[in-house]
DNA sequence: AACTATTTATAAGA
DNA sequence: TTCTTATAAATAGTT
């Protein structure tokens, strides 16, 4: 119907194809409309669009009513189906479950966050600084372990590099002795691999008397 | 289409209506195909007819996955999703990603409850700080803007009763004048009904000169 | 089920 | 998107 035969295949053109989906939708809504006034149909009907949008058609208020009405009659037809379709249903449910969860989770988020506070109460501000105050105090023991561990793992690394300079030095002493036997004044003696033991990490360490534990117990806050 | 116009309504003479269903249900299931050919869309149909007995078209091989997907949808608030065909294993990719963005959200939580800190490393734990001292910024904040707000309206109450008692108090008065005028010496005269304005709401109001705002500007916190 | 006069749907164009 | 219009398609009533 139209200015010329149509082929049933895809139509290509894009913006073609968008208009006539949109005519042909209203055309077979309305066709449905009618054969279920006319003929006391019940029926159902779901499209959706190319890009994924949803239409949907229904004698019932409720499509999902008619849904049901389908899989009870397909459940008495083939009972094979049912399980899956129960564990497809159940599935939704987990789904949606989930999808509150992240938003209650999302919404706590964002008060942790001192975001969108407006939706709290005194009572729940007030213990929300609460909370915050304990999760302060709590990274900052935290950070403060962390330190305290770094800075005694470095300085047990200090004390071996330090040990081992000693050994090193040590070492080439004893060499230096031999050779200078052997070779008596016929080379000038090399000077020494390490000349002295240099304080190692010098930059990470801080320096003695002037190391304080960042805020451990009371320390002020931004505000 | 036909013959004759065709009213909206329901086909009274019966052979008529079945007719009619049969001619126009192929009718339907045609237009059905065509437009899910022609235009790419997806598409479920069900038609029950007065008599019970099921006629469907869909898209796909199994009616069920449209179903699903469009069980999914209207789950979803209706966000129109990305085209996907394997609505199955989109459906299984989304709840995937659904889950892991709960773990995220849920760790995240835990630390901004100073919880499972053990994970984090120093420049992790000094940003949560920043961003823990941040929050209690705000909710400070909006905890004063809170408290401001009810004692202003507390005080825009107090005065709007005070002002209603010294009215009642002066129609009283004026009351007892004329009752003490016309029974003289006959009866005691009653003791007025409010005696004093009574300042109301002083236990939910703060006393004068002591009220401070709660932690504006730089206050200890609890560590 | 087939036919056919008409109505209806719609493709193309604006 | 909407409207117009020529034409294809659907179908009501008939055979």
């Amino acid at each position: 119907m139209g200015r010329g035969r149509v082929q049933l295949k895809r139509i290509e053109n894009k913006i073609n194809r968008q208009v006539t989906f949109s005519k042909r939708r209203s055309g077979l809504l309305k066709k449905a409309h009618e054969i279920s006034v006319l003929c006391d149909a019940e029926l159902a009907l779901i499209i959706f669009s190319t890009k994924g949008k949803l239409y949907e058609y229904s004698t019932d208020s409720r499509i999902e009513k008619i849904l049901e009405r389908y899989e009870h009659y397909t459940y008495a037809e083939k009972a094979p189906k049912s399980p899956d379709l129960e564990s497809q249903t159940n599935w939704s449910q987990e789904y949606g479950k989930l999808k509150a969860k992240v938003e209650i989770l999302s919404k706590r988020e964002r008060h942790l966050m001192g975001e969108q506070l407006e939706s709290l109460n005194l009572k729940e501000l007030q213990q929300l600084e609460h909370q915050l105050e304990i999760s302060l105090k709590h990274v900052r023991s935290r950070k403060s372990q962390v330190m305290f561990d770094t800075v005694a793992e470095l300085q047990r690394k200090e004390r071996g590099l330090r040990e081992q300079n000693k050994r090193l030095e040590q070492e080439l002493k004893g060499k230096q002795k031999v050779n200078s036997i052997m070779q008596r004044d016929k080379t000038v003696p090399s000077p020494p691999l390490i000349a002295e033991p240099q304080p190692t990490l010098n930059t990470v360490l801080p320096r003695k008397g002037k190391w304080r534990w960042p805020c451990r117990g009371s320390c002020r806050d931004s505000g």
